[in-house]
DNA sequence: GTCGACATGTAAATTGTTACATGATTTA
DNA sequence: TAAATCATGTAACAATTTACATGTCGAC
């Protein structure tokens, strides 16, 4: 039973408030979550197979055909154990932006402590990643403007997100 | 026939030097293009396919199975295109590091005037885009902790790939 | 002479996308 | 009443991942 980014965010989304297809659908369309495509050959698939790993229960409108989706207790724990992976350098190098949506979905299901170690490892990978980053733009010579510039677009891009983790780490630190 | 970004990122990649199916896995596995896995079973049916669309030539080293593939003029004009769409809203909200990328690959294809205006169009979009996001969070009062860092999260990533734009102008126009 | 790196590929399963299809409700 | 939005779904297709499978070459 393994379950995909997707399948993730969408517990992610209905762990509070249930919802139904079409506002997470909405939800996907409006905001820059995971890039996924918002359609409904997307969304109800995910649902259905969420409903048949009992992650989320489907509650119909009476009389209606519409129904939202409650995320079960099973789905909590399923939810929790994603957000409780430790965060590896491969995160850091290609899903940078999982490890944020992770964390956007933390408020109430993650103890604080657990929260800090998070932003903590976050914050010690990402300074030995732009370490490396640094270190190889200076050993190698042979690229051209195109490719400097966009390395250092991806420099620039980590920096803040480290700015960004140290603040963040303040903040739920005084929580 | 129509190609998907994996496509394009090769084409990105063998334009100038032909490269072997393993070099360009390790370069999958080394950077962090497109998120993509480097596994045999990504590369090796995309460059096929890419040969069935005459994008690119694989030539064999005599005696040997290996081989490096060489763009072709048709793949030259195929790359050319893409790096030429015009940017839409969504690409900012969405897609971003695919417009990095396309960046990235415009060194000698795309002439200078026509890399100015991809800056140009990238910057302002930025710009309306950023404030939308500011808009929103001064609107909305309903949003937890997480979430409120995580949306500054975006907002900060997206003032220094803002940045990153007006820098890159300079050096642009400048060469 | 074995280990690791180089090197290329296939098959099955899963997933996500596109396009189609339908119907209710609200708003101009 | 027509259009837009709300709302849910399916089917065909294309793509990617995972796992399997094989073989060479150089270094230690």
């Amino acid at each position: 039973m393994k379950h995909t980014l997707l399948d993730y965010i969408i517990l992610g989304l209905v762990q509070y408030e249930a919802l139904s297809g079409y506002r997470i659908r909405k939800m996907f369309e409006e905001t820059a979550l995971g890039n996924f495509s918002s359609s409904p050959g997307t969304i109800y698939p995910a649902l259905k197979r969420l409903e048949k790993y009992e992650c989320v229960e489907k509650v119909l409108k009476p009389g209606t055909s519409n129904a939202h989706f409650h995320i079960t207790s099973k789905g909590v724990l399923v939810l929790k154990e994603w957000l409780s992976e430790p965060i590896e350098r491969e995160d850091i190098q290609k899903r940078i932006h999982v490890l944020l949506l992770r964390f956007s979905f933390m408020e109430t299901l993650i103890r604080k402590n657990q929260k800090i170690d998070f932003l903590i490892s976050f914050r010690d990978l990402l300074k030995i990643y732009i370490q490396e980053l640094q270190d190889f733009t200076q050993q190698t010579n042979d690229m051209q403007l195109h490719g400097k510039l966009a390395v250092q677009h991806g420099i620039d891009s980590y920096k803040t997100t480290l700015k960004w983790c140290k603040m963040a780490l303040l903040q739920i630190s005084k929580s």
